[in-house]
DNA sequence: TTATGTTTGAAATTTTTGATACAGCTTCCC
DNA sequence: GGGAAGCTGTATCAAAAATTTCAAACATAA
C-alpha cells in the first residue's frame, strides 16, 4: 500500500503532473475528481469540498479520499498547496505558460508536434487567393454544394457538410462508391460545386466522381495532400495540406483545419442570412 | 456614507483598482488589510479570515469590516470574487480570440495559430495513463468497439472507426439518433467498449446512448472538450481536448489529433496481427 | 452461484470558520 | 482635562465546513 502520511509530498513534479501519472491507479470516483481538477486547474479545487463534489458528480467523502490519496492530510492542506503553487507559477516570468505542469511523456506529444509542423507548412503553402475563391464559391447561395471523400477523408468531408448545411441550402454529402453516386451525379452541372477530399493512396472512386463532375461542367474544388491527387488536373481550385505523421497513417488534421477555417470564413460572409437560419434550426432542435 | 448593500459591486474597475482609489477613506486597520491584499494580490485573500488578520497584524473583526466596506456581504463572497477575477484574468489570453479582426486576408493563419494553442493545451491536459488505458482497450481484440458522436463530432467518430476497422474485427459506428440505435444497443454489455465523442452544446442523444451503454455494463470512453460533457459522470476514461477557435464554431482539430494518436498507438500495439490483416484488405481492394 | 474485498455515499460527528456583541481604547475638539 | 465619536480587539456564538462512521452497492475471484 502507498504511504499516506500527513505530509505535503515532495515535488519533483507539480501536483497536476503527478495526478496525470497516478491517475491510472485511481478508483472511478477519484478519476472523476482528478479530471475535474485537471480540466479547471487549479480553480476547481479552491472552493469547498461540497462544491467540488457536486461539480465532479461524486460525494464529499470521495473528494476527501481523493486528496488523501494525493498525500495531503486534509482538504485545507490540499487547498493551501494549490494556492501556493498558483502563486509561485503566476509570479514567475514564465507564468501561466506552464500552469498545470507539462505532461512529459505520452504518444500524444510527438504526434501533436508533427501536426503543428504540418499546420505551419500548410499555412505557407495555401494561396490566400485560392482560399478566398473557395470561400466565395461556398458562400454563393445560387450554387449547390456537394462534398465527397475517400475511406478516411470521407469523414472530413462529412464534417464540412454538417457545418455548411446549417449555414445555407443545397448542401449534401455524396458517398464515393460509384454504386451510390451513379444516379445522383446525373443532375450535376454548371451551377454545382463539387468539393472532393483525396489524399495519398488516392482513391479511384473519388477520382472518377471528380472527373465525371468536371466533365458535366461542375466546379471542382480539391482538398488534398502536398503531393496533389490526380484530381488536381480537373480541379478549378486546389487547397493542399501537409499530412505527414509519426505513424503508419497520414494525419488529416491540417486538412480539417483548412475546412474549419473555410467554414469560419463562409460563416462570416453569410452572417446576415446565416444567423436567422441558425436560430431557426436551433429552435427546431429545441422545440422538437 | 457609502452603500453597503449585500451585492457584489458593479465593476468598472477591478477590485484592486477600486481599493487603491478608496484607500484614502479607510481606517488605519482597514488600510493595513488593504496593503496586505494589494501587496500579495489576490492570494492573501484566499485563505481564512484568521490567517489574513494575523498576516495583516489586525483582528478578525477588522478584516470582516474591511470586506464589508468593499461592498461584499461576507468573507466567502469576497473570496469568490477574487477567485473569479483570477480565473478570468488567467484564461483571457486564450479566450480573447476576437471576432472583430480583419476577416479578409489570410483567414487561415490565425485559425491555425489557435489550433496550435489548442494542441499544446490538449497535450498538457491529457493524462498519459488515461491515454494508454484507452489504447489498451481499443487493442483488446476480445472486446467489441462502438463509436458514436454528435452533429459535428460524429464525423470524427467515423474517422476513428474507419481506421480502427482496418486494424481489427468488431468495430462499428453507431448513429446518435435514438431511433437508429435502440435496436443495436440491446446486445451491448460487459465486453463492449463505447467510444463517445461529445463537445459543448453537449448533445442529448449522445448522452442518452452513453448512459444506456454504461447501465448495461459497457466500458464508456469519452472524448470531449476541456469543460467535459456530462457523460464524464459515467465514463470510465475521459480524454479532454481544447476546442476554442476564432470562429463561431468550435474546432475539433485537437480532438482529431487525439484520435490519430490513439490509432497510431493501437496500430503499433496490434502490429503483428494487424499487418497481415491490412495486406489482405489491400489485396481485396485491388482484386475487386 | 457464493464468498471476499472494494468502493461508495448518506448521515452523524467534530472541527473550523465567519460573524457579532460589547467593552476598552484612542483621538480630537472644546 | 473632560467628553463625545469613532476604532479596535476579546470573548462568544452560530453557521458552515471538513471529517468519520457505517452499511449498502458493486466488482471480483473462487
Amino acid at each position: 500500500m502507498l504511504k499516506r502520511s500527513g505530509r505535503t509530498p515532495a515535488e519533483p513534479h507539480s501536483l497536476a503532473e503527478r495526478i496525470r501519472i497516478e491517475i491510472a491507479h485511481f478508483t472511478p470516483s477519484e478519476k472523476r475528481a482528478a479530471h475535474l481538477l485537471l480540466s479547471h486547474y487549479p480553480f476547481a479545487g479552491l472552493g469547498t469540498v461540497a462544491e467540488f463534489a457536486s461539480r465532479a458528480g461524486i460525494s464529499a467523502p470521495s473528494v476527501l479520499r481523493f486528496v488523501t490519496r494525493l498525500g495531503f492530510s486534509g482538504f485545507p492542506e490540499f487547498q493551501k498547496h494549490l494556492r501556493e503553487e498558483l502563486e509561485a507559477q503566476l509570479l514567475s516570468p514564465l507564468g501561466k505558460a506552464s500552469l498545470g505542469g507539462g505532461a512529459k511523456a505520452g504518444a500524444l506529444a510527438p504526434f501533436a508536434e508533427a501536426v503543428i509542423a504540418n499546420l505551419r507548412a500548410t499555412v505557407e503553402n495555401v494561396a490566400p487567393a485560392e482560399f478566398d475563391a473557395v470561400v466565395t464559391l461556398l458562400a454563393d447561395q445560387r450554387r449547390r454544394i456537394h462534398f465527397t471523400g475517400g475511406r478516411f477523408t470521407g469523414a472530413v468531408a462529412r464534417y464540412a457538410e454538417s457545418h455548411l448545411r446549417i449555414l445555407r441550402e443545397d448542401v449534401q454529402f455524396i458517398e464515393s462508391q460509384p454504386a451510390l453516386w451513379r444516379d445522383r451525379v446525373i443532375g450535376i452541372g454548371r451551377r454545382d460545386v463539387l468539393v472532393a477530399f483525396d489524399i495519398r493512396r488516392y482513391q479511384d472512386d473519388v477520382i472518377a466522381l471528380g472527373e465525371t463532375g468536371a466533365r458535366q461542367g461542375a466546379t471542382v474544388v480539391l482538398l488534398t495532400d502536398q503531393w496533389l491527387s490526380p484530381l488536381a488536373r480537373v480541379a478549378r481550385h486546389v487547397l493542399p495540406a501537409h499530412v505527414a505523421a509519426p505513424s503508419n497513417w497520414d494525419s488529416s488534421a491540417a486538412l480539417l483545419v483548412v475546412v474549419e477555417a473555410l467554414v469560419g470564413a463562409v460563416t462570416k460572409r453569410l452572417w446576415t442570412t446565416a444567423k436567422p437560419r441558425m436560430e431557426a434550426i436551433e429552435r427546431l432542435r429545441r422545440g422538437e
